[in-house]
DNA sequence: CGGACATTTTAATAATTGTTTAACAATGGA
DNA sequence: TCCATTGTTAAACAATTATTAAAATGTCCG
């Protein structure tokens, strides 16, 4: 189970639109990611903000970078997105509800 | 679907270690919820700063409240957590891989 | 080597957020 | 009605956060 501290810097990283933003384009995107140009171009957003933004949320844990040539690959890191839901949702009603977490679908 | 500022603002809420806390509580509790006094003997919270996060977490839409004599009891709104989730791994993968999110326990 | 490209860092500023104390409703029982 | 209880609100302050522009780092190719 995550310690609190992660869980609220992971939830402090999404809770902004423009990294809420890159994070679900990372997460359709899948695991060969995308690289850090693209990302802003996609959203219009400047290099040097978007690398902050990308940088609290690579912090968080909830984003994985590799260095390829001069390009930066950033990709979603589901684990910790996982571990952020399950530790919302433990011990849920406690234990003997079915009402708390909606039924997955498998993607 | 949820909109965008609406997840941000769900998002926020629970980026703060007591309104975290505050709000694992309540799920854990499930819909019979509980009153604010209790919560704040529980945290160890001071009345009037837990009431700025409860108003917090339920402006953002995470829980419900109803009042009951002087008491006010306050419930997890599990529809728009599960909301929230379902925003965040939407189109995961674009749509063709199983590691997006973690097999669901039923609770 | 030198120049172009991709990304990050730094410094400065503006805006938002959490906590405390005190005062303010609203409810219910004696 | 009066008082204790429950909870919310208001004002002030300290701390954190997002954005911009400019400079710096690092990588590749000719």
């Amino acid at each position: 189970m995550m310690k609190p501290a992660q869980v609220v810097k992971a939830l402090a990283a999404l809770a902004q639109p423009t990294r809420l933003a890159v994070y679900r384009l990372l997460v359709a995107r899948g695991p060969e990611g995308m690289a850090a140009g693209q990302v802003a171009e996609k959203l219009k957003v400047s290099p040097a903000t978007l690398s902050f933004h990308l940088r609290t949320l690579s912090y968080a844990g909830l984003l994985d970078s590799r260095q390829d040539g001069r390009f930066v690959y950033y990709a979603a890191n589901f684990a910790v997105m996982n571990g952020m839901v399950d530790y919302l949702t433990e011990n849920c009603c406690g234990g003997n509800a079915d009402q708390c977490r909606a039924p997955v679908k498998k993607c």
